[in-house]
RNA sequence: GGGCGGAUAGCUCAGCUGGUGAGAGCGCCUGCCUUACAAGCAGGAGGUCACAGGUUCGAAUCCUGUUUCGCCCA
């Protein structure tokens, strides 16, 4: 074995094995508890990124360890097409070489994006299994396949007939740059140094002005009322009176409305019905007229007058000029307001009056919200369940059409003779009432219409497979906060609407990846980090255990590439563990040895602690604290102790070998590539989720005691060797057990490298020495260059212990204390005290010698 | 504006239903190339658990307020 783990060749080979092999595969096997985790399914815009493999870290784990538990662990895994991220990326592609998507036209752009995405599909499963995911490959979806787009019209068709699909004239966030609608969730609001721009508007029948106040001027064209509160009372006279919209001439009414902030501005508002939400709302209870006067571009259209043609924000400049020649441009405000941004390609949205399909969610939200109330979803962490119950409590109707070329086409067609709106799953040339002919809508639907049904569709349910009636519902979803209404809050609702079932009942949401300033991840900003250079660098079990390891439940982990040299650290550590208990033990087996001392008993009680932990962390999705078990169970005790104390006593390997073997089973699910290797080298012909692990439990509390009181004392006297040099050391023990002490002796020499241990009943006056759990340590030489700090150090300790005896005293002179507190309680308070003091006099005893 | 979360060692974070005598990794200091490992070993220093109140026999942990950072929603 070499001397350094060489993760690379040890990774290639066992992913090549994986390849071959295809161990991973599931079939049903009624005689196995199913345990099934979808993968939310990366987009194929852009490749994996650290936050991928963190995410993917986690499942990958929960899935090894429970298919080494014995579950028939299923793990579909998948890509999302991200209708409007991918257009988007191509299109800005196609403009370096000076296209358009229109030059295309729609059916040679499809086939464009069709090119990227499968070029990143595979990209991205390539990531995945260099990542060691354990996922079922022959099962791998695309949301775009043939039964998945079958799935989406089916479900369409079904909504709409139920009524909750619906097409309808509403303000959406309209993209100018994408042409299309938008969902709320795919606006991102930013606060942006603006202007207020005070405009008069005067009456038709009298002298004067009002003057209205306004962020966005040029929608003024489409300004069809001037709005106040009327509780406004300077104002509410005014009511019924018509103004002139400067510049196109339009006469409309002062109307009252308490929508109406009363210190916004001057109080008067203008009111423009096609392009402001607020606006729209008011327009809809005064029976205004709706006026658009932008086009999909964001230019001014024909009803903008003299402005048509004009980009909106030129149109702006123009309209101030035009306003100020006609002194009709009041002032001007410094203003911030927040402003919403195309989450994808950051051009300001414009509100927008247009038609567009929507779901009505209220229906569907109340058993989704129920389930969650009623602790059928159960968070991890739980401070999720209360942000997702407020959004479902306040939800809004889903505008789910996009003015896109890329994704699902709705799977509606129009007959161009009798006019008729016909829903078909299959796709149709002609009308069923009719026979005219039909044409399809041109829309296609939001991702997330596809997404929210992927934890059913995947598994085969539009076509009533086997595999969806044995692993459907999944057990857990794993995924980022910042989807959790996109994606999981619908995607629960989906799963009731249609299978009748939660599609998990586990909800684990991790936190994001930051850099070591604190800061996002992010391509634009150039802090990501590239999953595969620390594969290359560090090996992907380093990498998976270092995220893991850093992050506790539910938070940000902040990370840098040095971060990872802990998993590396760790992987060498195994490693060398392992030479070393092979080189020791030549031609031994690994099963547990009868014949065991203090040692071996001590081992095998901290490994059935050990095991318990871990285990107890897994169910509880604690993976921090599992990855922290694993540290320390097999560095701190197996390797500095155990290991170290077997290489003394020269014993053949004791249980070396039995400790690293089950070690290999919990270590496999975060660090499977090296666990497999030396599971191999320990001479298996099988993978490790393919042996046969028993229960194992054995505790022994003497020997823990009894060794770890060893620990202490070896721990002492290496202490005053290295503040002194002086190795003839001698040993007052306090303890019981004499015998096990006496016999482990030349154990307690070598560990502390010293040259004489004797046992002494007393401690002579003039020495330096040092409690320890069962006695003390001590020198015979004052030769120590620092006695102050030496002195000043025990004084410490003194009066710590002393402070810790009164408090603990005066809990038991509180009556309230003996009335309330628990027995067992009151029985570790008295406990602590009498240890206290033991330590104390030792403390003092030792103090006494010195002075 | 509304809601949620964080503030614990120089840095990154654990600390679960109050019983802790506050832990880990990294970094730092000292000494070691000890025949598994210098990606290592041994020893060590370092904390008013953000602040102020409160509840309690008992608070890092629960409550209220303040400061501050972050996230989500409008």
């Amino acid at each position: 074995m070499e001397k350094v783990y060489d993760f690379k060749r040890c990774e290639e080979k066992w992913n090549s094995i994986y390849n071959e092999r295809k161990p991973f595969k599931v079939k049903i096997d009624p005689s196995k508890k199913p345990y099934t985790i979808v993968i939310p399914p990366p987009n194929v815009t852009d490749i994996l990124h650290l936050g991928h493999a963190f995410n993917n870290t986690i499942q990958d784990i929960l899935i090894r360890y429970h298919r080494n538990k014995g579950y028939n662990a299923l793990w579909v895994p998948g890509t999302d097409h991200a209708g409007i991220a991918t257009q988007v990326v191509v299109e800005r592609n196609l403009k370096k070489e000076g296209k358009r998507k229109e030059d295309l036209g729609r059916e040679n752009f499809e086939k464009e994006v069709w090119n990227w995405a499968t070029e990143h599909k595979n990209i991205i499963l390539n990531q995945l299994k260099a990542l060691g995911a354990t996922c079922d490959w022959d099962r791998t979806k695309f949301t775009l396949d043939e039964d998945m787009s079958r799935t989406v019209s089916y479900v369409f068709k079904k909504l709409y007939e139920k009524g909750y699909i619906y097409k309808g004239n509403y303000i959406v966030n309209w993209c100018p740059r994408c042409h299309t609608a938008l969902s709320d969730e795919e606006v991102d609001y930013k606060p942006r140094k603006g202007k207020l721009y005070y405009i008069r508007y005067p009456f038709k029948n009298r002298d004067g002005y009002i003057v209205v106040a306004t962020t966005r001027p040029e929608t003024m064209l489409g300004d069809t009322a001037v709005a106040v509160n009327p509780s406004d009372e300077t104002k509410s006279e005014l009511l019924g009176e018509s103004v002139i919209v400067p510049l196109i001439n339009r006469e409309v009414k002062i109307i009252g409305d308490d929508f109406v902030d009363i210190n916004f501005g001057t109080g008067f508002v203008k009111v423009t019905p096609a392009h402001d939400p607020n606006d729209f709302v008011m327009g809809e209870k005064h029976s205004l007229e709706k006026i658009i006067v932008l086009d999909t571009k964001g230019f001014i259209n024909e009803n903008g007058g003299k402005y048509k043609g004009l980009d909106r924000y030129k149109a702006r400049e123009e309209i101030l000029e035009d306003l100020k020649s006609l002194d009709l441009l009041d002032k001007i405000e410094d203003y911030e307001n927040s402003v919403g941004e195309c989450y994808r390609c950051k051009t300001v949205v414009e509100p927008y009056l247009s038609e567009q399909w929507f779901v009505k969610m209220d229906e569907l939200s109340k058993p989704a919200l129920k389930a969650s109330l009623e602790k059928e979803l159960k968070f991890f962490p739980q401070r999720w369940q209360g942000v997702y119950n407020h959004w479902l409590s306040n939800i809004k109707p889903w505008c789910i059409s996009r003015q896109l070329w890329w994704g699902h086409r709705i799977p509606v067609y129009y007959c161009d003779g009798c006019k008729k709106e016909i829903v078909s799953v299959d796709k149709i040339e002609v009308c069923p009432e009719c026979g005219g002919k039909v044409h399809q809508d041109e829309n296609v639907l939001d991702t997330w219409f596809s997404s929210w049904l992927w934890p059913f569709a995947t598994l085969g349910w539009i076509d009533g497979k086997e595999d969806f009636k044995y692993f459907y519902p999944t057990k857990v979803i794993v995924s980022a906060s910042e989807i959790l209404f996109f994606w999981i809050a619908r995607m629960i609702m989906a799963g009731i609407e249609f299978t009748g079932q939660l599609p998990f009942k586990d909800i684990y949401i991790h936190g994001t990846i930051r850099d070591s300033r604190g800061i996002k991840m992010s391509k634009s900003l150039g802090n990501g980090i590239d999953p595969l250079i620390i594969i290359n660098k560090f090996g992907a079990d380093a990498l998976r255990f270092t995220l893991v390891f850093l992050s506790g439940q539910g938070t940000d982990p902040k990370i840098s590439e040095k971060s990872f040299e802990l998993g590396r650290n760790f992987a060498n550590k195994i490693w060398n563990a392992t030479r070393l208990v092979l080189g020791q033990n030549e031609n031994e087996t690994f099963v547990e040895k009868n014949e065991k001392d203090d040692f071996d008993r001590w081992i095998l009680h901290l490994l059935s602690k050990f095991e318990k932990d871990f285990q107890n962390s897994l169910e509880n999705y604690r993976l921090s604290e599992g990855a922290e078990a694993l540290y320390n169970f097999f560095w701190k005790e197996f390797c500095d102790w155990y290991l170290e104390i077997k290489k003394v006593k020269r014993k053949e390997n004791g249980n070396s070998l039995f400790v690293l073997k089950r070690f290999l089973r919990y270590l496999n699910p975060y660090m499977p590539y090296i666990s497999e290797e030396i599971n191999s080298l320990l001479g298996s012909e099988k993978m490790i989720h393919e042996e046969e692990y028993k229960p194992f439990e054995y505790f022994d509390e003497k020997s823990f005691e009894n060794v770890e009181m060893l620990k202490s004392l070896i721990v002492s006297i290496r202490n005053i060797v290295s503040e002194t040099g002086v190795k003839n050391i001698f040993v007052r023990y306090d303890g019981k057990d004499f015998e096990f002490l006496n016999d482990n002796i030349e154990l307690v020499k070598k560990l502390s490298k010293v040259d004489t241990i004797e046992f002494k009943k007393e401690i002579p006056e003039s020495v330096v020495a040092k409690p320890f759990e069962m006695g003390i340590v001590y020198i015979n030489s004052k030769d120590i260059c620092d006695i102050d700090s030496f002195v000043k150090k025990l004084e410490k300790e003194r009066d710590e212990l002393e402070k810790e005896i009164i408090k603990n005293r005066k809990l038991l002179e509180n009556e309230n204390f003996l009335k309330k507190a628990e027995n067992e309680v009151i029985n570790e308070t008295k406990r602590k005290i009498e240890e206290f003091k033991v330590k104390l006099n030792r403390v003092r005893d030792i103090l006494k010698g010195i002075k």
